[in-house]
Order: C-alpha cells, then structure tokens, then sequence
RNA sequence: CGGGGUGUAGCGCAGCCUGGUAGCGCACGCGCUUUGGGAGCGCGUGGUCGCCGGUUCGAAUCCGGCCACCCCGACCA
C-alpha cells in the first residue's frame, strides 16, 4: 500500500484533553478521531488494527468450535422485557414511529436465548457455541481513556448452550483455552483473574486484565502462588495483630475523639487492635439501620457489603445513628446495643477472638477489651478491602495489588436466561430442561488501546507484530528508491507480509519520525546505499537495532521475523 | 449524579484580570532551494472567539443562562 493514497493523519502534539497513553498516541498517530463523548472512529490504521484483533479471537473461536453469526443492534423491547433486564439505566430506549419500544442491545443473551428457545429442541442439538462480533451501546455514566470506555463499541460476544452443569464447564475449559491463546497471540501482557459476576448475573466467573495504569479495574496478585483476583471478590489473609483475650470489658473516656488515628494514639495500640464501625441503611423495603464492624486499619468494601445485605445501602445520616445508637458519631460499637434499634450486626472475621478497643454507644466514650461472642453478636461475613501486603490465603505469600484493563470476560450464567426466556430442550429421560448458558466477552479496543498502553517509548507506539496496522515499513529515499520499495512491496506481498510504503513528499525526517510514532515492528529505509553499496536497511522499532540487508535476501529475512513474532508466543 | 476544569483556525496555545482593528507556533497552499531523523527563505489560505441573552457608543474580554468536552468520585463490561 502506498502511502501517498491512504488517510494517515498524524499529529505533533496530542489534543490538550488526552490523558491516557494510548489515547494520546492513538489520536496522534492517526488512527482514531472522536466525534463525541465515548463516541469514536476507526480510521484506516486504527481500523487495520481492530480487524488484525478480531481475525486472531475469529480464528480461535472457530478452533473450540465457535460458529460465527451476527444478531441485529436494534432489539424488541419485549426480549428485554421478559428476562427482566428492561429498565437498567445503561440501556439505551427509542421508540420506532409508530411507537413501539425498542432498545439499543448491551449485549445478546437475551437474543441468543430466543433463537434458542426457537432452534433447541432436544438434547441431540446440545452443545453449541454461538458467537458473533458486533456493535454495543451502552449509556455509559463517563466515558473516558479515549478507546478504553466508550458508549458504543465492538465486542466479541461467544455463548456456550449445554444440556447440563458438566456440560457448561466444558464450553468455559474451552473458552479458557481459547481466551488464552488470543491474548497471547494478540501480544499484550494479561492475568486471568477470578471476578464478581456482576450484572450478568450466574455462578461463576473469570476477568482476562491487562495491567496498566489507565486501567480502571485493581486486581490482586499473590507473589507467590497463580492467585490473582479482582479487588471485588479478593479475599487475603489479614496483617496479624496480637489482640489480649479474655481482657474484662472497661469503659473510658475519650473526649473528642472520632477517628480511629486518634484513638490508637490515645490509647497506644495499634489501629488493626480497634473495631470500626461502619451505619449504612440498606436501600430495600424492611428498613433500619445495619452496623458492619472492620479491623481498625481496614477499609470497608463497600461492594461486597452490598452482597451481604442483598440491597444497595448509603450512609446513614447523624441523627439516624443518633436514634439507633444514642450517640453521636465516632462513638459507636457492637456492645449495648439498645434492642431492636439496629436491625443486623455484620463483623469481618479478621476480627478474631481477642478484645479490641470499640464505640461505647456514649458519646466521648470507648471501650476497652470489647469481644465478640461474649460481648456482643454479630454475624461474620467478609467485608473488607484486599489490601497491598496482605498474606495469599492459598500460600501464605505476599499480595500486590495491580491497575489493570479489562479486556475479556467469561461466565457460567447457568439457568439466569434460559428459564426466563423459555429456552429449553428434551432430555433424553423426556423431560423438558432449561439449557444451561454461558457467556463470554472480549473487547478487541481495549485489547487495541492496552497494548498501546504496554508497549511504546517516548517516539510512539510499539506494536506486537500480530497486531501491527502492517508488517513492514518502507521509508524511500528520493524518486530512485520507488521502485524497489514497490518491488519489495510485491515480493512480500507473495509471501503474505502486508506492507505500507510512504511515498509521501516529506523530508525523510519527518517519515522516520512518522513511522516510529505509528510503530510498525520493521521499517525498511531504501535509499543511496542501493546505489553505492547495493544494500537497504532493516530497522527493528522496539530494540532500534538494524540490519544491512541486500534487495535480494530482504524478502525471506522479513518473512522469517513477521512469522517468528507472530507464532504463539508465551507471555512476555 | 456530586466535585473540579476547559471551550479562541485542523492540532497546541496566547489574548480576557484592566472592553476599543483576533494573534503566535505547527499544519495547509504556491514558488525556489533542500532530501538518512520533525529543512530554509518568500508569499499566502483559513476563525459567526461553544450557543443564547444582557450591560455598553463598542464585548473574545464584564454579567446571566444554556450546551459541549475532559478529569476525580459514584456507578459500570
């Protein structure tokens, strides 16, 4: 491809509102331009990338036996409807003209169950993985990263539909196996990590995170063993704390003090040796105000408290602690609670059995030795936030914690459509089941825009070969070295290396520094040398390293290396 | 949705406080020179200063409202 006949239009500076990496990068290598809040085009090298991502995930899915189809944007509100969905406020809702209810799809289970409850009729049809790669909008709360969170975006969705449980692990093994590969073929550095289910609903579930910074996701991994987790469903052995048992409860004065800094001070100890007292009212029917106790130095998830009380919660207000606890605010415990004025008592079990300094229920006041089982009740459940430095549960070794990209999912969504939306099939003992449904995503931009993120240097991006908009990079100097540049263009083109020559009339200045900020893999220059010596140059964009190559040799040279980097590749 | 910020040429920015002919760099066009790491000289093109209203003889500038975009948080794949 000659350059002289592409749109490439790259930029010295990057737009002032770019903060992510590959946000700047991206713009000002050319290959995407906003048009809106979460709202972007591909252009040809952006573009180029995108297909070179979703080739690499279509062929894998086709190897575990994925059959490609494609399932409108544009949905019946009914389908939404019937698996209760309809209503979440990340949908988008129109109306057609004569004023039925449509929606913009988020995602297809609900598509993928109607066929099928339609298609499915008995065991002898089961398993099959279905999957397409296609538009979601989603009225995203902030967009933000450039490509990384955007309102309408590509995604490949896969479906697995088995007759039983067994069955649905099967077609998530094999999408494990398949995820895995993608990724590694793709280049990018990734963890697999155990996640919340989250709106999709079901029994279990996987993150693929890429680490880097503009992630918006944590994840937390063990140094010493494979566990690695997103932050929402990690647990961790806390920080030990030696707490005395069987201390007798005291009670103190502690005059103005309402943080837990100022209370280990006062009293000496270490804040994990003190009980946190968290007042939430739980956003559901029954009412009430719920404690939920922490070590001192831990920070309350206020994720997986929401799982406990099976309800989204807010804060509670003073005077509502002060009706429920008849204290002010910093002053409240687990012990002496007036009957009936709080309506469940939640405790970490990090906090163990010794006594720790808690709230006295009166105002300025603390107390010393408060134990649970003994003192007061509480039901144990985790609550608390991973932190950096915790122990694996699994290996006792050290935990860290990552920022990362979410660029794949996979779910076992069990029965969570099918029974809503009657997909069901006859088993072979002439009974009629639900199919059990699995889910899983990848977002080919995000996989894009992390290894912008993981991959360049202060001159630009460095893509991994497979995902590169083109193998090589031709840069001729002066009319003379046109064409060998196109007849090295026709020999690689032969040898299926797909090649861009910038015959643009620019300095060759300005056409290295082009080429190193779109960040193609290899870059041949052509210029007098082919005249006074017979040789042209291979220059590699991530190790700066070159090659003196002859026009003869160059072809298979090249084609080694483009094939060498895009075979399987363990994870850098 | 809460907090903060920004809207002036394709991109990056100055001008606004203190009202008086809209500027700079890059990019872009033409000419000549130049051709292995963002070339030089010369001549040019391009902006209803986000929108609406107000104050004023006069508004990019002051006042009010609205819109858009970005960041942090909440939320979310």
């Amino acid at each position: 491809m000659r350059a002289s006949r592409i749109l490439l239009p790259t930029l010295r500076d990057a737009p002032g509102d770019a903060v992510a990496r590959s946000h700047q990068l991206l713009v000002r290598a050319g290959f995407i331009r906003q048009i809106g809040a979460g709202l972007w085009s591909y252009l040809p090298f952006g573009w180029r990338v995108h297909r070179r991502v979703e080739q690499i995930i279509r062929e894998e899915m086709d190897a575990i036996g994925g059959q490609e189809m494609l399932m409108p944007v544009l949905h019946p509100a009914d389908l939404w409807k019937k698996s209760g969905r309809y209503g979440i406020p990340e949908m988008f809702y129109l109306k057609d003209r004569v004023g039925r209810d449509l929606v913009l799809s988020m995602t297809h289970e609900e598509v993928i169950a109607f066929h099928a409850s339609e298609a499915i009729r008995s065991y002898r049809d089961l398993p099959q993985i279905w999957y397409h790669i296609q538009i979601k909008e989603r009225d995203e709360p902030r967009p933000q990263g450039g490509v990384l969170r955007t309102r309408e975006f590509i995604m490949k969705d896969s479906y697995t539909l088995d007759r039983d449980k067994s069955g649905l692990d099967e077609g998530y093994t094999k999408h494990e196996l398949a995820y895995d590969r993608i990724f590694r073929r793709s280049g990018i550095r990734f963890y697999k990590v155990e996640s919340d289910v989250g709106m999709m609903g079901g029994s279990g579930a996987h993150e693929y995170m890429a680490p880097s910074p503009a992630g918006e996701d944590r994840i937390v991994l063990c140094d010493g063993c494979d566990y690695a987790a997103n932050v929402e469903m990690a647990v961790s052995v806390a920080r030990p704390v030696s707490v005395a048992a069987d201390q007798p409860l005291t009670e103190i004065a502690t005059p103005d003090v309402t943080t837990i800094a100022a209370l280990a001070t006062l009293l000496g100890v270490d804040e994990g040796a003190t009980m946190k007292s968290v007042i939430v009212v739980p956003e559901d029917e029954r009412g009430g105000v719920v404690l939920a106790l922490v070590r001192g130095d831990h920070r309350l998830h206020e994720l997986k408290l929401q799982k406990a009380l099976g309800s989204t919660f807010r804060p509670a207000h003073p005077d509502e602690i002060r009706a429920a606890f008849g204290a002010e605010p910093g002053s409240i415990g687990a012990v002496n609670l007036r009957g009936g004025a709080v309506r469940e008592v939640l405790i970490d079990p990090s906090i163990t059995d010794g006594g720790y300094v808690a709230g006295a229920n009166r105002t300025g006041y603390h107390l010393v030795g408060a134990q649970h089982g003994r003192d007061f009740d509480a039901r144990p459940i985790d609550l608390r936030h991973a932190e950096s430095d915790d122990a694996c549960v699994h290996c006792g070794g050290r935990l860290h914690i990552e920022d990362a990209i979410e660029v794949g999912n996979i779910f076992k969504l069990g029965l969570r459509y099918s029974v809503p939306m009657e997909a069901t099939f006859l088993d072979d003992d002439g009974v009629e089941k639900p199919v059990w449904m699995g889910s899983y995503g990848i977002g080919p931009a995000r996989i894009l825009a992390s290894a912008v993120e993981q991959f360049s240097d202060e001159n630009g991006i460095v893509w991994p070969q497979a995902i590169a908009p083109y193998d090589v990079w031709i840069v001729p100097i002066g009319d003379d070295a046109i064409a060998p540049s196109d007849e090295l263009d026709a020999s690689l083109a032969t040898l299926g290396v797909e090649v861009f020559v910038d015959d643009r009339k620019l300095s060759p200045g300005v056409r290295f520094k082009d080429a190193d900020l779109v960040g193609v893999p290899l870059r041949i220059t052509i210029g007098k040398r082919l005249e006074t010596d017979g040789t042209i140059e291979l220059k590699h964009r991530a190790s700066g390293e070159t090659e003196v190559l002859t026009p003869a040799e160059a072809p298979a040279r090249l084609a080694a290396l483009v094939a060498a980097a895009k075979a399987l590749p363990a994870q850098p």
